[in-house]
DNA sequence: CGCGTGGTTGACACGGATCAATCGTGGTGG
DNA sequence: CCACCACGATTGATCCGTGTCAACCACGCG
């Protein structure tokens, strides 16, 4: 064989690869009140809520920690709080009889985790299981509402969140159905790309979950993934060692994107 | 031939069909406040609103009254207003140079067209289109956003509107990745059926656009529509007649329609 | 050392897209 | 009133993108 995309193959020894499996998490909270402001600013986005908001809302605020694989929302259960993602990466997927875990979605970081099915009072549309070990925030949706009523600069931020989602939404909606997997896949990459000092055309993008669980997101069968893998590095776009892609020609993979 | 499916050619003289063309939109409102109360009530969901409430709302509506083929909602122009189609039929999709206009999701009636891109502040992600003559109402979010300041029970009803459009999205991509043509049309199908009274089992639904319209919206070909017609049809679950599908099998469509 | 997991590769099948021809309808102008 | 034309729908032939199935490789773990 020749070069091999195959990232266990090509290291050799001495692996350098992001392990496919799950992380640990560290705690790091020292009770700083500043890193829960840091936190709401994020998540609430740009009109940075004022200082007593969110010390109202931290107030609401129910912490679990959680490990690695836990089912985080259920659509057998109601959704009755309203959910973070303060730290780890998830998945919003579904739970089946027979098959493991079919994911659709995945998440890192601080996220919403579902911001949108409490506010329906019914069940969540999907289910969500933990990649890694998470803390995640729960708001009981009941309360939420009644700080809406005493604090009503908190709908703002609240519908930016949920028009985001819808924004989002649309254009995977879109994308799926017009643009092909490679198309998608390039889309995919430019997403997260992180760009390389003074080199415009170049980018790496380290993945951080199993190729297959990219390929879910995408909509693809792992198999696909890979095949669009080795045809990009063919045609000299990226160059993929292991669970690293260094993208080099960055407006020829736009291009595609845009197909 | 034999039964053709093409409506035009099965009705022979007289034709019964609904034409693929626009409606006209006949004057009805007296000036009822009565009506505008009905029209925020499905517009905000459950909670029906307080009548003050509404009044206010209505105090910053604009409403205009187009024809068909007036652009809506452009990616060309900022979206300062949240939009509603009060009347008649639209479509979001794209515009673009050389082709027509390219449907990607149509409304009808009293709806929201795009609840969530004005609260981002900035262009639209799609555009849209009126299929039929239409009555939009505009609301200017900036005059929104301060009475919700004053009025903080308006916040849970429009949570709501989005949190269903983020439903609706998330199970469109999720069809979209997993099941093919001849299932989504069927779950199509299902959506818009009217029930036929003493048969349970029975069902007419009556297509309100163009053929390749409800394509574009399923993500397939007018070709791949066609075909589909002709082969539910051949399997006894549906009578097609022109603009008219009478759905024969109805346990049977839910079947296909999961799958 | 053997086994389980995740990834890669090839052969093959199939769902839909694409291309092209035909038909029915409705509108238009002679 | 009829010939003509544009448009939408339908149908058939063919092509292409992906899924499926199966074999194999590489790594990590007990």
């Amino acid at each position: 064989m020749d070069t091999n995309i195959a990232s266990n193959a090509a290291v050799g020894r001495r692996t350098v690869l992001r392990p496919p499996r799950q992380r640990f998490v560290g705690a790091d909270e020292g009770g700083a009140n500043g890193a829960a402001r840091a936190l709401w600013g994020s998540l609430l986005g740009l009109p940075v809520p004022a200082a007593a908001l969110i010390d109202e809302l931290q107030a609401l605020v129910t912490a679990r920690d959680l490990p690695a694989g836990s089912l985080l929302l259920s659509r057998q259960r109601p959704a009755h709080e309203l959910l973070v993602l303060a730290q780890g990466d998830a998945a919003l997927g579904f739970v089946q009889e027979g098959a493991p875990f079919q994911p659709e979605r995945s998440l890192q970081g601080p996220d919403w985790l579902d911001p949108a099915s409490a506010w329906l009072g019914g069940t969540p549309a999907q289910d969500a299981i933990a990649l890694s070990d998470v803390r995640v925030l729960a708001l009981p949706v009941a309360e939420v509402q009644a700080l809406l009523l005493r604090r009503p600069e908190l709908a703002a931020p609240l519908l930016h969140v949920l028009a985001q989602q819808v924004r989002q939404l649309t254009t995977v909606a879109h994308d799926l159905m017009h643009k092909d997997a490679e198309a998608r896949f390039s889309d995919w990459l430019i997403q997260r790309c992180v760009a390389v000092p003074d080199a415009p055309e170049q980018a790496v993008v380290t993945l951080h979950e199993r190729k297959r669980d990219i390929a879910a997101q995408l909509g693809i069968t792992p198999e696909t993934l890979s095949r669009l893998l080795r045809q990009l590095s063919r045609k000299g776009l990226i160059e993929v060692r292991g669970y690293t892609v260094s993208v080099q020609d960055l407006s020829a993979l736009r291009a595609i994107a845009s197909a």
